[in-house]
DNA sequence: ACATCATACAACCTTATGGTTGTACCATGC
DNA sequence: GCATGGTACAACCATAAGGTTGTATGATGT
């Protein structure tokens, strides 16, 4: 078996919505259990627990259990994935940025196509 | 008239789709139209059109008007946004690990409750 | 063993999303 | 002025997403 390819599709999808990146910001404590962060949002303790399982699947928390209570934390490498990607696309902008300034650098006047 | 606050719901929304994200790439050349990148996916021209709105409500491109093409640019800052948010989640956690050391090295044997 | 706390999951409803086709709108070149 | 290239947008369709209630499973304390 192998740990599995990051799918941002889920990673983004679970980030886009506010009550997940609260639990997201809450569970970095790793502290409350489904039903302890439910007690924040003004929905059912079931929609939360599916928000969670969300998370969960996109790689952005994992569940541990203590006690009878199951435990939410937040997965800091899968954060740090998901921001990886964004930093590669600021790194593409940079080379290309790069790129304008030496075709502005070999181009002028008289040392055009060394 | 003010500057929109981030609207993160749409920023992580418009990044859930491969489509998408796969336009941001294109784009931070900047040089391409809508039908341009419309040519290098499998759906019609209108579908790609909408993914580009997408992003641009999202903040994460801008189009501008060249002849009678518009350019589709990546908005890098848009990007870095979105970044700034998982930096602040990683911070937190951070901030909870130091909390957490501190008490491990304030709280062993004898120098309980100093 | 049993009542109970905490979690999981199925079934269902409503709205959003990603795709389609068709039509209307601007610039540009002749 | 008019055909055309490029873009925008409306109407529609199928499926996914976010919520609900209800029921089942699992671990604890007495």
């Amino acid at each position: 078996m192998q740990i599995a390819p990051p799918d941002f599709d889920r990673m983004f999808g679970a980030l886009a919505d506010h009550t997940r990146r609260d639990i997201v910001r809450r569970a970095i404590d790793g502290r409350e259990g489904v039903a302890e962060l439910a007690s924040h949002y003004p929905m059912s303790f079931a929609a939360v627990q599916k928000h969670v399982a969300i998370l969960e699947r996109a790689g952005l928390v994992t569940k541990r259990r203590i006690g009878r209570r199951k435990v939410v934390r937040t997965n800091v490498e899968g954060l740090r994935v998901a921001r990886r990607l964004l930093d590669q696309y600021e790194e593409l902008w940079r080379g290309r940025i790069d790129r304008m300034t030496e075709l502005v650098a070999t181009t002028p006047s008289e040392e055009t196509d060394r």
